[in-house]
DNA sequence: CCATTTTCATACCGAGCGGTATATAGTGAG
DNA sequence: CTCACTATATACCGCTCGGTATGAAAATGG
């Protein structure tokens, strides 16, 4: 029962999406304490008052980019999981990881990283929205992991969940190595050197 | 041939040491931009044109809290180039920051992951210089684990450079968990598993 | 005691912050 | 056309930021 969108007043010039879109690429380069109002209505083109109107304020702005975030940058984390084996997954991860922060036009860092480590003034909102999304992610992989024990497709002597605790750690080591300005050869040569640690079933 | 130290004028009634190390604290729990002026002040026990008066600015007062850190802090990853093989190298590395991100009173983070990612808006001087001592320290384990190398210590696939990444990597990813409020089971589960993928001889 | 020098305490500065009040412009309904 | 409604543009709000001017307080050398 979609009510028909029953156009009322002056209509906005402006595709919310859009701005979205451009309001996350702030927040992923600037975090989201360092990214200014000013900022981010310029980056989106529009004036203070129609962010507010269309997105409520600068924190729920931020969720919702992460929602988008979510959405199209770490679409890859979902489709990893049904690598068939825990040395695919764990590979595609790294490649996917990899491939956002050192292709395309994206910041070179992880939106996650910076808003976990860098959200320490205010914003515990912001903090615990992060960690609470990446607690779930981190469940995701856990359980893809604890399959792959059960089918034998891990050694004897491996926990899933720390298993899924160092590859995150090492996931998040590299956001923060991009962040330093490391060489995507540098990025690329931890991803290699990570797969050749990897556990031998 | 140390110049008597004449004093002239009114003595300064606080230890520039101990208000450091104070700084110190702020910074590491805040961050560069994260910590303000009034929040150093009254943690330091000092007013603001004391502070500008013993140690310049906020920036200048960072980097020498950083120096503070590393010599405070970070010593164990002197001595952990010390270890007789490259394992123990390791895993010294690693227990040293376990101690650091579960022990005692400090903050539960590492302020060079916090410094790296967290300096987006201005303090470029502040990144750089953060960088610019990682890059300091990731050499001498490059040239340890060369060391190790030479010596047959390491498998023949392995490259020092990659495995210096790579160890960093881990290191930092902790950091990054500890900030995100990982509980100390879970981190020495980390240095478990960590240790558990170190290559066999 | 006095002059000099340095520190300390208070108040203040311009700038930028997140957020908003107000007035105007553009739309469909009647 | 008028009305109800909504988006836009501009100017503004109180607040905090890093940093400083000013004057009193405390020490030494003469």
């Amino acid at each position: 029962m979609a009510a028909e969108p029953v156009t009322r007043g002056r209509p906005r010039e402006f595709d919310p999406e859009e701005a979205l879109s451009a309001a996350l690429q702030v927040f992923w380069t600037r975090g989201y304490e360092g990214a200014s109002l000013a900022e981010l209505t310029d980056a989106m083109g529009i004036t203070k008052p129609s962010l507010y109107a269309c997105f409520g304020n600068k924190e729920a702005l931020f969720h919702k980019a992460l929602d988008l975030y979510e959405r199209d940058k770490l679409c890859y984390m979902r489709s990893a999981l049904q690598e068939p084996t825990a040395r695919g997954v764990a590979e595609r991860l790294l490649r996917g990881t990899l491939q956002i922060q050192t292709g395309g036009n994206d910041p070179r860092a992880c939106l996650g990283v910076i808003s976990m480590v860098a959200c320490t003034t205010q914003a515990e909102s912001i903090k615990s929205d992060v960690i609470a999304r990446r607690a779930s992610s981190d469940k995701a992989l856990v359980e893809r992991l604890e399959r792959a024990k059960a089918e034998g497709d891990l050694p004897v002597g491996i926990e899933p969940a720390a298993l899924a605790t160092y590859l995150t750690a090492v996931i998040q080591g590299m956001g923060v190595q991009a962040s330093g300005g490391a060489s995507p050869q540098q990025l690329e040569q931890l991803v290699e050197t990570t797969m050749a640690m990897w556990p031998t079933t």
